[in-house]
DNA sequence: AAAATAAATTTCAAGCTTGAAATAGTTTTG
DNA sequence: CAAAACTATTTCAAGCTTGAAATTTATTTT
């Protein structure tokens, strides 16, 4: 084990760490403030900023779970009235994935909230930080999945 | 929402990517190469760090994940051989959880590979990128949890 | 045009995960 | 010392998640 290796396993580690009490606090706060949850959260995110609709394999492409998950999900969010589902006209394999307007106005709430949550967890960070990380992240985002 | 605020969103939603990601080749390498799982791997690699044993409540303190999930995937582990439960003699509250010989030696196996893994996923991270990415993370790890 | 292949989605079982409630044991306090 | 407060673990229901198999529709090949 070489020693760029042992680093390599520890700063991912720590990467593991920070993603999930980050994402502790964030469900923290959608549970008590708004009685939803994160995966639910993150799939109303995806259709809020797709409007003209996402579908079920794209969903589950941009939050990278599998269909099985994407349709669990969205299951549970049509049935509170939340998402709405539209067979496509021209190929009726596809569905087409929507908010409804009270699942739209619902996640503006929740989104407000959300973003402040982000806000204060990572405050520290500097500009430059900020830019460095994300730049790094984008590039291993990039990386082919082998 | 301001151009900082909006940043670190950004920055969140790119760490949490480049997280899942990660996770989902890990998850499908122990699962070709060896038939497990990625949250039996993170108990066992709890366990292999601490030899002498791990009470219940610092296994989930250790991994951030309920004591209930704690439970659980040790109580699967143990059925398979793997893991040992010993009562404390001086609080008969306490449990604690090891590795049984099997255990070690099959987490020996799985470690190789993961840390293969590991390895060429972040190949492309200089050393200073390295270091860099570490102490921030630690940094935001230390952050008191509101 | 039929057959084979591929694609989109759902279904399903098994395992994971949470958070709240229950159980049992320990420590503190009036 | 007994009651109250606290701590460690498990149990449980509900929701999440995966990966494989099934279903339905579309495309490509023969």
């Amino acid at each position: 084990m070489s020693d760029l290796s042992k680093r390599r396993l520890k700063m991912w580690i720590r990467l593991l760490r920070v993603t999930r009490s980050t994402e502790g606090e964030l469900r923290d706060y959608l549970r008590v403030s708004h009685t939803t949850t994160l995966p639910r959260f993150d799939v109303m995110a995806a259709l809020y900023r797709r409007r003209d609709g996402v579908t079920m394999s794209e969903l589950s492409r941009m939050l990278l779970v599998s269909n099985g998950n994407a349709t669990a999900v969205v299951d549970r969010l049509e049935a509170d009235g939340l998402a709405k589902r539209t067979q496509s006209q021209t190929d009726r394999r596809t569905i087409f994935v929507t908010l409804t307007a009270a699942g739209f106005s619902s996640f503006e709430q929740l989104a407000m909230g959300h973003e402040g949550k982000i806000d204060h967890i990572f405050a520290t960070l500097s500009d430059a930080e900020l830019d460095t990380l994300t730049d790094i992240f984008k590039r291993l985002g990039q990386r082919t999945i082998a």
